[in-house]
RNA sequence: GCGCCUGUAGCUCAAUCGGAUAGAGCAACGGCCUUCUAAGCCGUAGGUUACAGGUUCGAUUCCUGUCAGGCGCACCA
C-alpha cells in the first residue's frame, strides 16, 4: 500500500524529470507515517529533499509534484504542508485492501522476500558447558531465536549454530571440580573444597551420579593428590591438580571429562528446547582441534607473515590489522588458545558460504571484536560480513529489589528457573522488550502479573478477546463471516476502523525495518500498539450487531487483528492463547 | 590512561538510515461496568532530549569537546 502511494509519487517525478523540473529522481523515496492526524496517513519530505539540487523553494516544488500526481482510487487527496511536505489522504478502499489482505495471507501476512536468495548464519548464546544456563544466557537466546524468525519472515535462509568451547581450560576445572566432588562424596577429600572451582549444587549432582555409575573405581586417583591449600588459591593450584589428574587417571580422565560436559550440555539443549529455541547445529570446538582446522589457521597467518615468536609464544600481529594489540595464537606451553579456535572457527564459517554471519555475544567481549576481524582481514577474508551484536546484562528485579547474582559463590540464578517462575511466554517477551545494546531490567513481579501493567498479557488478552467474539456469535445464533471468498467491507465506515486497519497495515513494514536493524523489540512495541488500537475499538464499537454485513465485516477486521497478534507473537515465541 | 556502549517525563524505555507540536507503559490524579471478558477503555498532569559548541531549511538523531554511568583493556573463556 504505502507501495501504491511511493508508485503515484514516482509517476509525478518522472514527468518532472521529463519536463526538466527537477535535475534527477532519488532511487528510493520514503514516505513518513506522520505523527499527527492532520498531517494525513502517509508523508513524503521529497520536496524538501529535491529542493536544494534544484534551486528551487520546497513549497513551490512541491505544489509541481502534486499537480503532476496521477489520479488514484486510493488517494482522497495531496495536501502541501509546513515548509514543503506533501501529506497524502486515503480513500476508505485502501484501508479496507489491507483487512482483505491478511485475510488471504493468513500467518504468512507480515512477511516479505527481500531476503530470498541470501544465507546467515546466526551463532547465539554459545556459553561454556560448565553449568547450566544462567538469566543472562536467556536474553542472548531469547534474541537470537527471535532474530532468527524475523529474518526468516523476510526469507532468509538461516542457518542458528550453539559454539560448544569443549576443549579449553575451563572444561579441566570442571572435570578436576566433579572430581574433588566425587571424592567428597566417598569422604575422601581431604581439605575443604576450594573457592576456585566450579562450586554450584550441579556439579555435586554430576558427582553423585558419576558415583552412582563408576562406585569407588576412580578413587584411585586421590593417592598422590597435590596439596590444594598448600599451594594456594591461584591458578597454579587448579593447573597443578588437572595435571595431577590428567597423568593419574590416564584413560579414565576421559569418563570424568565427559561425565561433566555431557551432562551439562543435555541440560543446556533440553533447556534450550524447552524455551523455543532451536539450532541447526552444535558446533564443537574440540572438533576442530580434532579436524586440524586450527592447525591450519594459524599456519594460514603464519604463511601470510602476520605472525611471530616472542618469550616462547606465537604471536598474531593484530595491531597491522586495527586491534590495539597483538594476540597471542599458541602458548608457550603449546597448547592453542581460545582466540585460535575462534579464528578457525570464524574462517571455517566463511569457507561454508554464508552471504552474512552474525555474532551475538555478551556485552563483556566487546574488546574480542576487533581481533576476530583483523584475523579474518589477515586470512583474506572480508571482515565486513561478520556481524557482531553486542547484548548487553540483564538484571533481575523482584519489585524494586535487584536479584543478586553471583556466580562465584555458584549461586545465579538460572534461565530454568526464571522459566518455571514467570513462564515461558513472559520471559521470552521481557527479554526481548529493549534494543541489545540496552541494560535490561528484568521485573519478576510483572513478569507474572495477569493484569494491563503485564505487556504480555495485554496482548495475549486482545487476541482472546477476538476468539471470544467469535464463540459468541456462534452462541448467539448469529452468521460469522465467510471464511474464504469475497467479503464486503463497504460497511466499514468509520475512522477508528481505518485506524485500526492503519494499524494493521504497519505490521509488514514493522517486520522489515526489526529485520533490516535487528532490533526483535520493534515487534513487541508494535504488538503493544496494536493491542491497545484494538482494546480502544472494542470498547467504542459493538462487534456483534443485528445488522449481518456490518457484523461480518466488523468480525472481519477482528479476526485480521487477531491474525497480526499472533504472526508477531509467533515471530517473538510467545503462544496467542484463544482463550484466558 | 586508552577503547566500546549509554545518558530522553518521577521510574522503565520508544522515536521509522536528519523531519512537522519528542511518544508509550508504569507510578499519580479524575472518570467509565443492567449491553460482546473492567485481564479493558477515556481524560488530566508530567520535558532546556546530561551540558556547551558546530553542520543543516530542520538535530533526540550527524561532528567536536566536557561531565556522568556501564563494560572491556590476559599466554581466561
Amino acid at each position: 500500500m504505502k507501495a501504491f502511494v511511493s508508485q503515484a509519487l514516482q509517476g509525478a517525478l518522472q514527468q518532472l524529470h521529463a519536463q526538466g523540473s527537477i535535475p534527477g529522481i532519488p532511487a528510493t523515496l520514503e514516505l513518513d507515517r506522520p505523527k499527527q492526524g492532520e498531517h494525513g496517513h502517509l508523508a513524503s519530505n521529497i520536496a524538501l529533499l529535491l529542493a536544494r539540487i534544484a534551486g528551487r523553494k520546497p513549497r513551490d516544488l512541491a505544489a509541481e509534484i502534486v499537480a503532476a500526481l496521477p489520479a488514484s482510487e486510493w488517494i482522497a487527496r495531496a495536501e502541501i504542508a509546513g515548509p514543503g511536505f506533501i501529506n497524502f489522504f486515503l480513500q476508505p478502499a485502501a484501508f479496507h485492501t489491507v483487512i482483505r489482505q491478511v485475510r488471504a495471507e493468513r500467518e504468512g501476512f507480515g512477511a516479505n522476500r527481500s531476503g530470498a536468495g541470501q544465507r546467515l548464519q546466526l551463532e547465539f548464546v554459545s556459553a561454556n558447558p560448565t553449568g547450566p544456563l544462567h538469566v543472562g544466557h536467556g536474553r542472548g537466546a531469547a534474541y537470537g531465536a527471535s532474530l532468527a524468525n524475523i529474518l526468516r519472515f523476510n526469507g532468509y535462509d538461516i542457518f542458528c549454530e550453539y559454539y560448544v568451547n569443549d576443549a579449553g581450560r575451563q572444561m579441566d576445572i570442571l572435570a578436576a571440580s566433579v572430581y574433588l566432588r566425587y571424592l567428597e562424596a566417598a569422604q575422601a577429600l581431604p581439605w575443604p573444597f576450594p573457592s576456585n572451582t566450579y562450586r554450584g549444587e550441579y556439579v555435586r549432582a554430576v558427582a553423585t551420579r558419576l558415583r552412582e555409575r563408576v562406585g569407588n573405581r576412580l578413587l584411585y586417583a586421590a593417592t598422590g593428590l597435590p596439596d590444594l591449600p598448600k599451594i594456594g588459591d591461584g591458578d597454579l593450584a587448579i593447573d597443578t591438580l588437572i595435571a595431577h589428574l590428567k597423568q593419574s587417571l590416564g584413560e579414565d580422565y576421559r569418563v570424568l571429562h565427559s561425565a561433566g560436559l555431557d551432562e551439562i550440555l543435555d541440560d543446556i539443549r533440553d533447556d534450550l528446547i524447552g524455551f523455543g529455541v532451536h539450532y541447526e547445529r552444535w558446533y564443537s570446538e574440540h572438533s576442530l582441534m580434532n579436524t586440524g582446522a586450527v592447525d591450519a589457521a594459524v599456519a594460514a597467518l603464519e604463511a601470510a607473515g602476520h605472525c611471530y615468536i616472542h618469550e616462547g609464544a606465537l604471536w598474531f600481529r593484530a595491531t597491522a590489522f586495527g586491534d590495539d594489540k597483538d594476540r597471542v595464537l599458541r602458548r608457550d606451553n603449546g597448547a592453542y588458545t581460545y582466540f585460535a579456535s575462534d579464528v578457525a572457527y570464524h574462517a571455517e564459517k566463511f569457507a561454508r558460504g554464508f552471504t552474512r554471519i552474525i555474532d551475538m555475544w555478551g556485552a563483556d567481549h566487546h574488546g574480542y571484536v576487533p581481533r576476530v576481524k583483523a584475523a579474518l582481514r589477515a586470512l583474506g577474508l572480508d571482515d565486513q560480513c561478520l556481524e557482531v551484536v553486542l547484548v548487553q546484562f540483564a538484571v533481575l528485579y523482584r519489585g524494586t529489589e535487584k536479584v543478586s547474582m553471583s556466580t562465584r559463590a555458584g549461586e545465579f540464578v538460572t534461565l530454568r528457573a526464571l522459566r518455571e517462575e514467570v513462564g515461558n511466554d513472559a520471559a521470552r517477551f521481557f527479554y526481548v522488550l529493549r534494543r541489545a545494546d540496552q541494560h535490561l531490567d528484568f521485573d519478576l513481579e510483572l513478569a507474572k502479573k495477569h493484569s494491563e501493567e503485564n505487556p504480555v498479557f495485554y496482548i495475549q488478552y486482545a487476541h482472546a478477546r477476538v476468539y471470544s467474539l467469535l464463540r459468541q456469535t456462534t452462541e448467539k445464533g448469529l452468521s460469522l463471516p465467510p471464511a474464504a471468498g469475497s467479503i464486503d467491507l463497504e460497511p466499514l465506515q468509520d475512522p477508528r476502523e481505518w485506524a485500526l486497519a492503519d494499524t494493521l497495515w504497519r505490521f509488514p513494514e514493522v517486520v522489515a525495518t526489526a529485520a533490516r536493524d535487528r532490533e526483535p523489540h520493534q515487534i513487541a512495541f508494535y504488538l503493544r500498539d496494536l493491542a491497545a488500537a484494538f482494546h480502544t475499538y472494542y470498547n467504542s464499537t459493538r462487534i456483534l450487531v443485528d445488522d449481518t454485513p456490518l457484523r461480518h465485516a466488523r468480525l472481519t477486521l477482528c479476526t485480521a487483528v487477531a491474525q497480526s497478534i499472533a504472526n508477531g507473537l509467533r515471530l517473538l515465541g510467545v503462544s496467542a492463547p484463544e482463550q484466558m
